[in-house]
DNA sequence: GATGAATGAGATTTCATTCAT
DNA sequence: TATGAATGAAATCTCATTCAT
């Protein structure tokens, strides 16, 4: 009864949604959210840009969307790059997996830290973001509580910090950052 | 024409310069630039939306005299500052008085924070923001050296990010953030 | 191509345009013409968006099409409702059975007086609205002139002023308005 | 101090308040509230698209604006012309006066005669209109009482009826209808 | 030096309409 | 016949900037 049928038309639907999806976390990462019009995002995404508003009630809808979609698939990432490495220590393997991932998702890192000092952004997110750090914070703190840390509240503070700054000055410059050395001095210092 | 000498004119301009600036850095800080509208600095500053441009030829002036003066003050609060604790090592100074000053200074770093993701801003900053980035590094280098790191180079990019980070975080929640304890955690652990 | 005999698709086809006239004139009428989306009627109607083009050349034609029926519709029952009551007289079966029908088709008056004002919509109707109206007003004067009416044009302005004035604000308050009493005191005016 | 002084900024600003208000109205009583765009109402007042919104804080507050002033203006014009007769009756003061209102702002009914059955418009005016057409049914009613009608209440409602009828068959047509005759044939019924 | 009314380009969003199936 | 994803023109609205005084 229907002309094309359900399957094609869910094809298309998830198609034009992933390229629009990957169009904005493009842009948005490279420019920021602001600096990045709609127009902008529906032309690097080959689509018309009315169409965006059939799959997203409106721009701050669709970077909630990037959001959930990147939070979920960093955590499922994640949980398999982390589980995979039994010869590390947990400090270990949160830091060498967290900065890996960095570099696989380089788009949205950039967009999460361009966003998280703009109340206005903030807000449309709802508590992603805050709920998201806590979370992070709560592993390192269980996993250096694991490793014998002092005090491990302060010391999943600091930890945290210094991933946060090293994921950023990578983003900030992929090609100029000391990536690697980085990393094995932060993971000796914390082992 | 005008009524008033020459020298009340310059005290005139130099305090409307001095309020607008002020204000921008307040608005820009907790709304991020692209956010914050030029009627909205010149009504919290309490002058008009023309005198702005009367001071600096755009928006875009407006933030590179407010990088400009902050990073100026922030060198000179830097250098008196780190003078004064003969008692401390090299290291220990800079992160004291770096993080002292994120305390002083918060708008201007969630400024900072705040638009070094996004490119189109970052270009009417011209270079001033990665120079002055270098110059850290390279300071943090030279301390390290001095305390006899193996490796200064990667230390000091490690040891940036960790200040970066924990400055973030801390302007981030000021309020629930353990500054004071991050700091001496970190002092230890590059001592 | 199609298992559907003909007779068969002339039913389905005939039903479609008729809840597609049901939902616009529902919508058009409760939000006007121009606040009612294609979309919006294609939902209420459950059909696709795209079958209205099937059936009328756009939202325009359909707006025709309402009136054209609509019209139609009214001066049929008109006929018959006028003629059923030969104890009454002329202008009184005609006040009567006009008012009995603005409680019938609420809907299509409020489409109707709504659209009245409006230029761009009236083109759209062709001369449907005002060749109808002056048909209205022929048929009330020679009522009126039957019943001895001394300047039976003028008498048929008023008189359809009247009728149309009761209409209107009954319309737009059908539970409030005392439309009966106010009936019986125009017939009672006029007689 | 000010550059302009106060009382010419005054002017400008009340000027352009005016001939928006002016453009407006026109635009709106010919094409009707929602086919009348921003663009065009700047267009016809000779200004530019975004001057609106510094008078007005969108299109419906230009609505807003428009029923409120166009509302005191006939409250005000109906208060002094009414009291100038004291050789008519009540009754036959209001219809005369109505009625002569109309024709002096015919833009303002039409487009209280275009808007009236559409909900979201209705809802913008919050209850300016209902609360308006209350009044005029009790000074109607009053009016009758004080003539002796035996159901003032319903009288009033046929009455009110059709001054609105007879008013907007005239604005319909402003040329072609025989307002004079239609009025007198009205003060006639009801007197 | 300072004001604020005015401008107009460009942003987000809506919606009538088309078209492949 | 019917579907609904997709289009793109046009709507409302914002805001950096200009300019007469």
């Amino acid at each position: 009864m229907s002309p094309r049928s359900d399957q094609q038309n869910e094809v298309l639907r998830t198609e034009s949604r992933a390229r629009i999806i990957a169009a904005a976390l493009r842009l948005f990462g490279s420019q920021g959210y602001e600096a990045t019009s709609v127009r902008a995002i529906a032309e690097a995404a080959g689509v018309a840009q009315g169409l965006m508003y059939r799959h997203f009630s409106g721009k701050e809808a669709l970077l909630q969307a990037i959001f959930a979609q990147s939070i979920a698939d960093v955590r499922e990432s994640f949980a398999i790059a982390a589980a995979g490495r039994p010869d590390q220590s947990p400090v270990e393997r949160i830091v060498r997996t967290a900065l890996a991932l960095v570099q696989e998702r380089r788009d949205f890192w950039r967009l999460s830290y361009g966003v998280r000092m703009q109340a206005s952004v903030l807000r449309a997110l709802g508590g992603a973001l805050p709920d998201w750090t806590a979370e992070i914070r709560a592993t390192l703190e269980q996993a250096l509580r694991a490793s014998g840390s002092a005090q491990p509240t302060v010391d999943a503070a600091l930890l945290f910090a210094s991933i946060d700054g090293v994921a950023q000055h990578y983003v900030l410059d992929p090609k100029g950052y000391p990536l690697q050395a980085v990393t094995e001095a932060l993971v000796a210092r914390f082992k």
